[in-house]
DNA sequence: ATGGCTTAAAGTGTATACACTCGCTCCCAA
DNA sequence: TTGGGAGCGAGTGTATACACTTTAAGCCAT
């Protein structure tokens, strides 16, 4: 095992990677990596191995480590660890209600207060989805689908809603990646295109109803059934 | 050096509300000092003296403030330092917003599934409000009232949203102390019983109007003009 | 061979040490 | 008197040291 080599002196090699807060980029990088599924749902995080690879002291690495835990990506075990977060069954259907609830009021408001400049937004970002799509560009296709509800919350001017929200779209990712989906991102592009032409009508109601159903319809893609899960968290300790 | 006194064993504590994580028991303090009002929004709080009080190490500290900075409860500036976090008018409204669509929703899901039992457990924490208010228990009343709403979100049998929930009422409660409010906690109590009602009779569209009328009826008597704050906010940095 | 006890290795939990930044005071010069 | 800067003190940011817990391996006894 390499023996840490720490500089004794913080380098001030030329640029800075990232001038800001070095606990948020090592946050944010495993993020990336497990929502992007570089990282498998209970996958053990070692302290001293993610110290080496981002070459800082542990300090920073638990720092981050515990901000991932307040956003529920991974599970903090006492005296045992960090490992990527395995939602249960009933977490993921509680947060895919929620995001049901919030998001479904959401849609009702935004029919009331959206611009036309903001409908030509969306209408790019549904652009961008197809071309992702098209691509079979998956990482890419995954953030633009999830970007496409914070960009609604943030279009409602409450920054608030956008944060929450995208804390929940993180955990979503991370379930929809442990419960394999079936659900076609295509099947999910469309239903946005559906949404969007109801905000454009101002149709509360049509909104609403369109978004919830989406979101109930995301869920009901994934493989829920009581007794795949316990297998699959059975046989996860080591695959 | 005295030798600290680590987490015992698997102590059955149970009446301590903090035998766990040494971290979590300086968050909690805090948390309750600000949410009881012993800290004023804008207090810097310094890492060693915090250190001191508890008898810990500026690490655990340091934790903590990070895990409050990210329920929003203090202000985390590089270099700086930590202070109690002074929320600004639009995140107040966002805030109180947010809660309106997902306690809305909360009130209408409920009504479709909730027990006698339930209405019965609801009814006695109305009398416990009204017990805490008639004995002038100002920070009991506070805590009880605020408790309301988490007792309905954990009624869904949602930990998710609970959770959730928990964290805006944290930082209502910041906001409510900030911009002094006239709402009585007696008005409050009241429209918790009208709620309660529209439960019991199963009336979800009642209940979900009733939700957020009592919610926007807080913020509405809070003192959000838009004068005030900057006012306010700029005697305060030392006060 | 197997089960339990002993012990070493690895890893986490907390404390301390050190470097660096920010803000302030104080002094000097215009 | 006042503006500016050097120096200093307080306090944060990061690294390292050390204690304790868990895990794994090894050994002995049955």
């Amino acid at each position: 095992m390499v023996r840490t080599r720490m500089p004794l002196r913080s380098a001030p090699d030329a640029v800075k990677p990232v001038p800001a807060g070095a606990t948020e980029r090592i946050a944010g990088s495993i993020t990336a990596a497990i929502v992007e599924r570089r990282l498998m749902p209970g996958t053990k995080l070692s302290e001293q191995k993610i110290a080496d690879i981002f070459e800082v002291s542990r300090t920073l690495v638990r720092q981050a480590l515990h901000q991932l835990s307040r956003d529920r990506l991974v599970t903090l075990e006492p005296a045992r660890g960090a490992s990527v977060a395995v939602p249960s069954v009933d977490e993921a259907k509680q947060v895919f209600q929620v995001r049901a609830m919030l998001e479904g009021a959401l849609a009702r408001q935004l029919c009331a207060r959206i611009t036309d400049s903001q409908i030509v937004e969306l209408r790019a970002h549904l652009r961008d989805e197809v071309a992702a799509l098209s691509r079979t560009d998956v990482p890419g296709r995954t953030r633009l689908l999830a970007d496409f509800h914070v960009v609604l919350a943030r279009m409602l001017g409450n920054e608030v809603l956008a944060q929450l929200l995208s804390d929940l779209l993180s955990r979503s990712s991370l379930i929809a990646l442990m419960y394999q989906s079936s659900h076609s991102a295509a099947q999910s592009q469309q239903e946005h295109v559906l949404i969007v032409d109801a905000l454009e009508k101002r149709d509360a109601r049509a909104a609403a109803r369109l978004m919830e159903h989406h979101i109930f319809a995301v869920e009901h893609n994934l493989r829920l059934g009581p007794h795949s899960t316990d297998l699959f968290a059975a046989l996860r300790p080591q695959g």
